[in-house]
DNA sequence: CATGAATGAGAGTTCATTCAT
DNA sequence: AATGAATGAACTCTCATTCAT
């Protein structure tokens, strides 16, 4: 007799595929994980059972979101060797990225704007690489002069910070556009494409300063 | 010679200067009324004296911080009337507050995040008027020929994004700087307003591609 | 200068005048006392100022609604000679009474449900009279021939009971008419004359059996 | 051989009981949920787990006991055949039970002097199957000309009034008798079937004035 | 006589977590 | 591996009551 019900590896995957739609949701402090367990169709002890409690869960379910968002990145870099193309690429990755995986923006934004209060050490680690890779593509550029002038940090988190805030502000542009007079474009209707393409440009320019 | 007891304003004052710093500490959903009203120095019981409920005190404390980083930008605007001055003094005066008052970008991308889950309504009526101004600055500069291609929805978020992020993940970004080798550089010195400084340059190439 | 804005004898009755109807609508315990002053118009401590506190108020309460009940009854009574007639009155003064002050069925119920738990000691004094007068009429139709086999205190309270639920049941009847089949009659719109006419022809067969 | 910690139904039970007893006591909104808890010797969390919350609790407690008293006269009647015993039988049982679970008439009269207030729905159904046996039972009377000009409605509540007040008054009743005069007889010794028996006595003559 | 500010105790309810099976 | 029962601490919110003016 092998399982019960569904094996080990089967109840894990179940616990954070839904614990990172939760978190995401409903942030941190008000996911309930009563209500996991629900969304799980599992015993609300198993959670504890697998992950020493719900910090844990949340720190592997960071884990997990951060490393998909790098692979995701990491392997479509290697498609591309010049630096311009290689930022491209980083930035509408990252967007398509975003957009189909709506809870990674949730998720980031709010650590960030704690300051990685749940979950510091983590954000080091994971984080680091991705900026790292910016980073370098950014020094590379540099280096072979296409790029001009470039403070890796401040670009990243222009770069995530301005792609997190129109996936997340999705709903909330949409309902303005309703209500509101048509006097102020929200963007409500644009696709994360047309937006990823357009920051892509904003960025060229932004780092070809001299050399035009 | 007023009293010190009593005093509904002082009490009142008292309770949002401390939600504010509360919320922006831990988040909506984690702050504590028993732990405020320690903070204040008040019952418990005061707190639904003077407001509704939770909800209705973290309405009062965005109302308050989006007033107030509203009046900023407002007044300092008033200052210039070319429009590469206007956004020059958007982005510095936001920076400037957001250093000032790091609770505001906290609170921001909290509420954002979430689409505005707890305070929808107010976060049209008050930031409209933010982005309302940002918007006109833009569609002004390329009436009079010195901005091109210009999206306020994005370019606006690409601005709150990034010094909302710097301010938030200061903290964080020093103490990468201590533990992590000095491969990255996160930033962990720069003050803000060279930060700004960085922005607006940025943005003015981004935003005169053409006519250089 | 005499008073500010009204008399201390208008705000006392009008602080008794709304609590009655407070107390019968929700009872002791959910009855608050924000809400009686924000009917009266009045200042919450002014509540305490004129009662020593809640159950002082409701023994107050008590009072006027049993010397009212009482006065009524004892007034009416007066008119009459003969037991029986006695009795017919008493029945049908009470009646009237109660479903025009829907309010004392409902406080009377209430209290007589906890054996007085909140005013014990004033029940007996007011309600005693009342149960006297009862008691005694009974007695003197014993004497003359016109009752036989009274038993005062199941006889009181049938009275009261009956009534008491017929006036406090009232709405749930009217419910219970429209959202039931007909099959049962519950007599929803029987008016109070009418009840109390039916149970003052019952009593009379129920007294006089002997002698028919 | 079952253990007694880690009994879901001997909680459950146990909650029941207690509540029952609580609810009757003090009335639905004088009942602490941390009072209840303590009386069950288990942690108030339980009484949450079992019941959705208070009012879910209070409607389990009123269901059953609406359905303990409802299954005994039910049981009971099926004792007789003729209509003129299945009202007394009707009669003495309801109030030997009454007798025996004081509890019932104090929940009884509360919630009817409420209309229902806090469980309306569940009201009639409930009491809807007792007043529906005994107005089966005079119409049948009525049929077979044994009974003569029966409300039901009306004579239902004499019986429910007059039983329920005499079992809460009990105590009352008690105090009154040791306190007062000997003037004024209370009943205050009577048992509850010597007082049935009267009703039934009584009833018999209401409802046969005529074929006598 | 009247008010608004203040308080402490307690209410119902939720939740992360652990225990026993 | 999995479950339901149990817990204790915390939470938001209410209320009768009192204080200072």
């Amino acid at each position: 007799m092998k399982t019960q019900k569904r094996d080990a590896e089967a109840s894990k995957r179940a616990i954070i595929t839904h614990a990172i739609a939760l978190f995401s949701e409903k942030g941190y402090a008000s996911a309930s994980m009563d209500e996991l367990a629900k969304r799980c169709g599992l015993n609300k002890a198993m959670v504890f059972y697998y992950f020493k409690n719900k910090k844990g869960l949340y720190e592997a379910v960071m884990q997990e979101v951060l490393d998909q968002i790098q692979e995701a990145v990491m392997e479509e870099n290697k498609t591309h060797t010049r630096p311009k193309d290689e930022l491209a690429g980083f930035i509408r990755t990252y967007a398509k990225f975003a957009c189909e995986h709506p809870y990674l923006p949730a998720l980031l934004l709010k650590e960030l704007s704690d300051s990685g209060a749940v979950v510091p050490d983590m954000l080091f680690g994971s984080m680091r690489k991705l900026f790292a890779l910016f980073s370098d593509i950014l020094k590379r550029g540099e280096e072979q002069g296409c790029f001009e002038d470039a403070v890796p940090m401040i670009l990243y988190f222009m770069v995530l910070g301005t792609l997190n805030l129109m996936v997340t502000t999705k709903p909330l542009r949409l309902k303005a556009a309703q209500l509101d007079d048509i006097a102020l474009d929200t963007c409500a209707e644009c696709d994360i494409d047309e937006i990823a393409d357009y920051i892509v440009e904003k960025m060229m320019y932004m780092l070809k300063e001299k050399n035009r």
